[in-house]
DNA sequence: TTGTGACTGAGAATCGCTCTCGCTAGCTTG
DNA sequence: CAAGCTAGCGAGAGCGATTCTCAGTCACAA
């Protein structure tokens, strides 16, 4: 329920640039173009899908930057059963949504619920952590199956 | 919404051999021990933690009868961040809930939410689904956060 | 220009998980 | 019961995504 940080591009390499140095950490070219890539994408994309759309990445420090931004809040990273974690911007970056896990191809999309079912959800989750003396950070909701393109 | 096929842990057992039987596969003391650990856990249990319970269980042959049951539906897979998979019972031989997960241990908590709620989120995530050309399966709601152990 | 500390990238190392393979065990048929 | 067939077993080798190492760079400030 909380407005995007980021609406334009240069804001959002503003905010990871401001949220690196408050760590003593640089935004470094191989680092916005992680930034870039994951902003013009609609989907959160691997590792190897990074390197192809940018040849220019080393394998090695991608794995280490992409690690760095999570730390920082910039970039969230999703673990499913697929061979690869997948990654996109931090939800404070975007928006509250929800993701579409194909279980054969391992590709991921976006949705979103009404807000009134997420008001629900959000109020029945925070009687849940109490009643289990959890603090709730926040929550995931996955669909898992098919997708159209698997058919 | 579906009753459990299993109530006691002898339907249990039956449930599972049938299940294996319909795929020409043996229903072993290895695999017999894994399901009673699982029905005898309130909580998904990782391999160390199963070969902790059960000493005579072998590292590779759990790996296997895991993977084995898995396939014939009878137990399901947790892939978290954490550095571990873990199993439970296949929701049909339990019920539908959903899972705390402590981001520091990796440990996990079922839940469960008002079937109210939950009609809610499948009529939500049916009408997503349409809208994608998804062939949903099933859904799966976490809680990320802090156990209270780990306070 | 120099000093400090972060960054880089190729390759080595890590480690959960899977595979291999010689042997055992369960079931079926004669 | 014996023989044949197939599934399962487990120790260890292998696999592969991810992480670590380390010798050079680079950014930035004094
Ligand atoms: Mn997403
Ligand atoms: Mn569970
Ligand atoms: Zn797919
Ligand atoms: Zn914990």
């Amino acid at each position: 329920m909380v407005a995007p940080v980021a609406n334009r591009t240069t804001d959002l390499h503003d905010v990871a640039s401001t949220r690196l140095r408050a760590r003593d950490q640089r935004y470094t070219r191989g680092r916005r173009a992680i930034i870039d890539l994951l902003a013009r994408a609609n989907a959160p994309l691997s590792i190897p899908q990074l390197l192809e759309r940018d040849r220019s990445l080393a394998q090695s420090s991608t794995y280490r930057n992409l690690a760095v931004l999570e730390g920082a809040g910039v970039v969230h990273r999703i673990v499913s059963s697929d061979e690869f974690s997948r990654y996109e911007l931090a939800e404070d970056l975007t928006e509250h949504h929800h993701h579409l896990i194909c279980s054969s191809c391992g590709d991921v999309r976006d949705f979103t619920v009404p807000s009134a079912l997420e008001g629900e959800l959000d109020r029945a989750l925070g009687r849940v952590a109490g009643d289990h003396g959890f603090a709730a950070d926040h929550h995931r909701l996955d669909l898992v199956g098919t997708c159209a393109t698997c058919a």
